[in-house]
DNA sequence: TTATAAATGTTATATTATTACATAACGTTA
DNA sequence: TAACGTTATGTAATAATATAACATTTATAA
């Protein structure tokens, strides 16, 4: 089970703006939308997001500049990410496929590196853009 | 095999800067390095980073946003991309790995996406970094 | 050779992210 | 509860990354 962490104010804010919101967000449109609530300078939203990511509360969609929401309440929780992208209505999901997963949680190569952590982005075409 | 393709004067410049480096590099430190050369403008570098990644000659570190020259001659170039980068020095190789590329590129689960391209980062400790 | 696409040059600006510094709130434990 | 260390906050400035818009030139190929 993931720990329980209690978020700050700030955190708390901008998790729960991104949670509602169900795909990714970006820093400066969080930014626009809890201004209101007195968050008024990119650092507050980077720090708050940074901390959200480092408890596996959020993760960060490399390739768009995004935040998400995790989908995976449990597990490996940002040590191993994985998400669809699709590269016409920009959708993005996590994967959650245990086989996956475990492959590349146990990957090694000859490189000698030892693997900690990964990030794997898919990239098409969703259901409803394939239709179109 | 790839496709043969005749680079312009600022995308030889650029991908031999990249190409010699033997690493990453970012598109302002390219722009610093080629300046000398006529190059003056970040637009000229991104430009030329967007055409050479297009065709496969490098690809970008998203999680370092850099640019890095393909070490894999052949095969599903760009479309099928996988890294190990070390958290501590910062070095970055491709993986080539001819069982990990077929068992992603065949990936698929219940989305109904169709997934054409995938990008996949490990992070870990490097031999050299591991044993400090 | 002419039309079309690809690449270049230039300026300005948009977007994403961090540095630096000051202060406040929280959690522990003596 | 006082003192301490840690975490979070507030604010201003700025750094780093990337694109828009427009004019012109070069390469390709019909």
């Amino acid at each position: 089970m993931q720990k329980e962490h209690n978020l700050s104010k700030n955190q708390k804010i901008i998790f729960d703006l991104i949670d509602k919101s169900g795909g990714p967000m970006k820093a400066y449109s969080i930014l626009f939308n809890v201004q209101k609530k007195g968050i008024k300078a990119p650092l507050q939203v980077y720090r708050a997001l940074d901390k959200l990511v480092e408890i596996g509360k959020i993760h960060k969609i490399e390739s768009r500049n995004a935040f998400i929401a995790c989908q995976n309440s449990s597990c490996q929780i940002s040590k191993a990410t994985a998400f669809s992208i699709c590269e016409s209505c920009e959708n993005v999901s996590e994967i959650s496929n245990s086989k996956l997963s475990k492959y590349l949680s146990n990957f090694s190569d000859d490189s000698g590196m030892k693997y900690s952590k990964y990030n794997l982005e898919f990239f098409g075409l969703c259901k409803k853009c394939k239709s179109k």
